[in-house]
DNA sequence: TATACGATCTACAGCAACTATAGGTTCAAG
DNA sequence: CTTGAACCTATAGTTGCTGTAGATCGTATA
């Protein structure tokens, strides 16, 4: 049995990460000691292995939760799954797309700053007028 | 004399987001009508586009502070500015190349997928023991 | 067995950067 | 002068945690 840190460790999670799954209802809750400190199994271990590499390859806990009740359900769809590995992947692939633009047009007024060494910085009048880099009313994705 | 829905529609700004930044004090507090209405004026507008822009760009409420302090100040250095905006550049820089290892990971793991169609969804498995894809204790960058 | 001390407990506040709602007031067009 | 869209304040919710306070638990050592 293994105690909330030991899990937390072998996972890479905070203590009250886990404690926080927990309340959203994304790991069941544990037993506990006598005294009332949590202890967990294998179960529990590959559960949160699995909800903490879903979470760096991006997928939001919505999602998770998805997969995992994909993943409980007796005949579980390849098909299903796959989607909403498809659906990541897109997400990941707009907010690639999106990071690009930005890079090109940092690394645009970086350079005209550098042009222009002495007299007024350019970034600042880049940043109040330029209007056509970006469409407008488009927001950034978190 | 510009309401502030008409500053939301000239900046694309949504009219809660306008009341909030001058609640975290990036926005001036405007001047009122009798009944209590805000009114913007042109500065307040150019200001307001500086944020947007800003936004867009990906820069922080934080970093965005920090450009205006520098805009305002008589004396401005354009080499602060511009650091400011190099460190923007390079967190960008970083986050492309984390969402590209994602990408290349969720592909391959979708590929895996489909190469076996009809047994267990190999997704799962993967997101359940793949513990080498990425470094251990890493987080997702917002 | 007593003690010390780190680990754990609950509950709540806070972070970024907004967004949404409720319930009331003001402004401007017709 | 009426109507209704736009505005007001205040507050709560979003996502995914992180940090704090103050109390309790568990276990290693004296």
């Amino acid at each position: 049995m293994l105690s909330i840190g030991t899990l937390a460790k072998r996972t890479g999670t905070k203590v009250q990460t886990i404690r926080y799954y927990e309340q959203i209802g994304l790991m069941p809750e544990p037993g506990r000691t006598d005294g009332g400190q949590r202890r967990y199994g294998d179960v529990e271990l590959d559960r949160l292995s699995f909800i903490r590499h879903s979470r760096q390859l991006g997928f939001s806990l919505q999602a998770i939760r998805e997969l995992l009740d994909l993943s409980d359900s007796p005949e579980r769809s390849c098909a299903q799954v796959d989607a909403v590995a498809q659906k990541q992947l897109r997400e990941v692939e707009a907010r690639i797309a999106r990071l690009e633009a930005l890079r090109v047009e940092l690394q645009r007024m970086i350079r005209e700053c550098h042009a222009d060494r002495v007299a007024n910085c350019r970034i600042l009048e880049v940043l109040r007028d330029h209007e056509e880099c970006l469409s407008d009313h488009d927001r950034l994705g978190g």
